[in-house]
DNA sequence: ATGGTGGCGGTGCCA
């Protein structure tokens, strides 16, 4: 079973790009962020030829995320907790079935919150507090689950390919590295890092300053499993091609496989 | 130190 996130960046931008990359990448789950779109708008015919069933929580102009299946899938929450009511479009949560018990996958664009000191940062750190409410719920289950997205958050100073220029960026903020750490302690395994303990590993490149061209990344793109789905992990990937293609996302997809047989 | 790019929508805002 694979399952991967990619932050898209306008998926009507980004339709050749994705459903190329479906078609080689075959995960079987995919999240998608920043989708820039109401539902009516998203691509749907285009991603179903593909093969994926497609269930999206959509906005106009901003956020927006989706979630991809070749599987029968049911959504499970299209909002964090308190409040269900969040006017913005950032979270998709379904569950599938597996032969070793159900799977969910969640889908998260979490706030990029800069500049700090505004209210953009306390939304974030806000928001970051509902994911970690979230995450007790589905511990609780004792059951597989990933949590896939835009974290926005670059874990510690290996994952910044110049951690002075960004010691006063919201992603780099000891508050956001303590909250994403919370999700770790609750048990949550960083696939990526699991793998790749030591290396650069980056999933976004700016568009501005030649930052692809230099290799000026950063790793704010995760997949975080639960005990149960982390002991099934088998493989992780960045699928760094992505970046290089004509019209490219700022952003490139990364990915898991987990035994599931 | 500054400005650099891209997407949305049709002007600045957001990243």
């Amino acid at each position: 079973m694979k399952i991967a996130t990619w932050n898209v960046n306008s998926v009507r931008k980004r339709t050749t790009n994705l459903v190329e990359w479906l078609k080689s990448a075959k995960p079987d789950v995919a999240v998608l962020q920043e989708i820039k779109a109401q539902e009516a708008q998203f691509p749907r015919l285009e991603v179903e030829a593909a093969g994926y069933k497609v269930e999206i929580v959509g906005q106009k102009s901003w956020n927006g995320v989706a979630l991809l299946s070749l599987h029968p899938v049911e959504i499970t929450a299209r909002s964090l907790p308190d409040p269900e009511t969040d006017e913005q479009a950032r979270y998709i949560e379904g569950r599938v079935q597996t032969p070793q018990g159900p799977l969910t996958v969640g889908g998260l664009y979490l706030p990029n919150g800069n500049p700090i000191h505004t209210d953009k940062f306390a939304y974030k750190i806000a928001w970051m507090d509902r994911l970690a409410e979230r995450t007790r719920q589905l511990l609780a289950s004792e059951e597989m689950f990933v949590l896939g997205g835009d974290y926005n958050v670059c874990p510690t100073d290996a994952d910044v390919f110049s951690p002075a220029a960004f010691a006063n960026d919201a992603l780099c903020q000891p508050q956001s590295r303590q909250a994403l750490r919370t999700l770790l302690n609750m048990g949550l395994t960083d696939a990526v890092r699991a793998f790749d303990p030591d290396g650069p590993c980056y999933t976004f490149y700016d568009y501005q300053a030649g930052a692809w061209q230099k290799g000026n990344g950063l790793r704010i793109d995760h997949l975080l499993l639960s005990p149960q789905a982390a002991d099934r992990l088998t493989a992780v990937g960045i699928d760094k091609a992505e970046r290089g293609k004509p019209e490219p996302s700022d952003h490139v997809p990364v990915w898991c496989e987990l035994d599931v047989a």
